[in-house]
DNA sequence: GACATCTCCTTGACTGCTCAAGCATATGGG
DNA sequence: CCCATATGCTTGAGCAGTCAAGGAGATGTC
């Protein structure tokens, strides 16, 4: 028996799930989905609020078309401005806009809560969450640092 | 701080990562994807190796209609058999034949060595391993035996 | 300064799923 | 028996992503 596909088939299904239950708690509140929320989430994170496209789909793990086409209804919604480099004419930065920022505190809000919601269901300690989220880290490579536990 | 959105987030990133990773592997060695490759190893633990594809649908996490749409190639190539009901025409099982029964083999081969590399690379032991899979278990709802609450 | 080449981004065609609607069949109540 | 309702499945439209192709601008070489 082989523990580790085993693994991955769970992951799978986590995955589906956990999408599902933050795209309806998103999509209801606020008008986004969970890939929307996490590409705003790493635009605040970036200096200035602002990264190129190119860039953004490297650190979402998408294609460059994925990162277009993904904005934008993001742009059109106004929670996200385009915006010119001056010295290269190809790039164009997603910005986030006074708006974006505000709703997006709004959003943190309600994933933050669906998230102690999900990890408060049947026994979930600090510790089970923290370790989750460090074994996760070795797997997915997100881009922030992020060890899994120490080597007990 | 909310690790467990952090916890969320990661998985959702490790969950790409994997899914390309398999679907690269089985698809080129067997033409199929992940996600086929489940709905098949889920037929072959049902008894019989058939399950109605209302059933497929709510053991893979799946609407029915994805489950129609997902069996199609599968027919095609003929890895599955579309099997009806003497007792009630409005169901049709998926059944899987001889050949899918043999393709299977391989394919869980090919997905175990992907699963063993994945869980190699840096520092992965095998307890490491066995706790992913007994936490994403909490999360998922695999349908497999193991917890987690029926919850909603 | 002109050409080849590289980078950033968008677009068209496709895939794999969803939801909503619909068809066919089963089932229980008058 | 006949009708209302429930169940199993398929189909059309749409959405979110992919890949492949291509346009526009930058850059290095001679």
């Amino acid at each position: 028996m082989n523990g580790g596909l085993d693994a991955v088939l769970r992951l799978v299904r986590a995955q589906a799930v956990l999408v599902k239950r933050f795209d309806a708690s998103l999509g209801g509140l606020h008008g986004v989905s969970l890939a929307d929320f996490t590409l705003l989430l790493r635009l605040s994170e970036a200096p200035g609020d602002r990264m190129r496209r190119v860039d953004l789909a490297e650190a979402l793990g998408l294609t460059a078309s994925g990162v277009t086409r993904g904005l934008v209804p993001l742009e059109r919604i106004g929670l996200v401005r385009r915006d010119p480099d001056a010295r290269d004419a190809r790039v164009a930065y997603a910005a986030l806009t006074d708006t974006g920022r505000e709703r997006l505190a709004e959003m943190r809000a309600t994933a933050g809560r669906v998230a102690e919601e999900v990890f408060a269901e049947p026994a979930w300690t600090e510790e089970d969450t923290k370790l989750l989220a460090g074994l996760l880290g070795r797997l997915g490579g997100t881009g922030i640092a992020g060890q899994g536990p120490a080597g007990s």
